[in-house]
DNA sequence: CAGTATCCATTTCGATACTG
DNA sequence: CAGTATCGAAATGGATACTG
């Protein structure tokens, strides 16, 4: 958990579980994340290797983010997470979700 | 992940996974929240809830924390969650991690 | 036992403006 | 394009002391 901390975290990661992703590509998965946020996070990320940070010399200049496989091992938790979500969204069809009270 | 939301709150429902638990005993599996900081978590979850809060009119009095049926539906999640901070933490045996990368 | 009441430090977020 | 610089607001966390 210490890990995920931090808003937008699980989101950047699901946005990368697809593959290696720009930092304007990630900016647009995310709408309303701010440049100086965005930033923070991806920093926070690499700095625990979760992320690796490639810097493509191109010009103009362009970064490429992707999971290390460190990372990787985030994924079946983000997913669990975002299955929770969707439930709790939209509710699940033929539920017997209330048959057994827990 | 905004109902996961603040330090302790996955710990709490991994907590409460084993079944109702009392306040006393949450702060003992925690040994190092502080009643504040519980009080806060337990009052948010259950705002949300995921967790319900119910009073035993005893002397002294005791209150019994329990997930709901929404909060048992984070139980996947947590789980993974504890998993891959396991893995990171003790590493996998005989592990295949490094042959792909991601 | 199960909390409240204060106070304070730190972290985090967001908006806006600017740059190599 | 991919950031950085500032600033202020808000959320969060922790310590300590007190209570029905």
């Amino acid at each position: 958990m210490a890990l995920l901390r931090g808003a937008w975290t699980a989101e950047i990661i699901w946005c990368l579980s697809a593959g290696p992703r720009r930092f304007g590509e990630l900016r647009a998965d995310l709408p309303s994340i701010t440049a100086k946020v965005l930033t923070e996070r991806l920093r926070h990320l690499e700095s625990k290797g979760i992320i690796q940070r490639l810097p493509i010399p191109t010009s103009p200049p362009s970064v490429e983010y992707k999971l290390t496989v460190i990372g990787a091992k985030f994924l079946p938790a983000i997913h669990a997470i975002a299955k929770v979500g969707d439930e709790l969204k939209f509710g699940m069809p033929d539920s017997e979700a209330d048959l057994n009270e827990y």
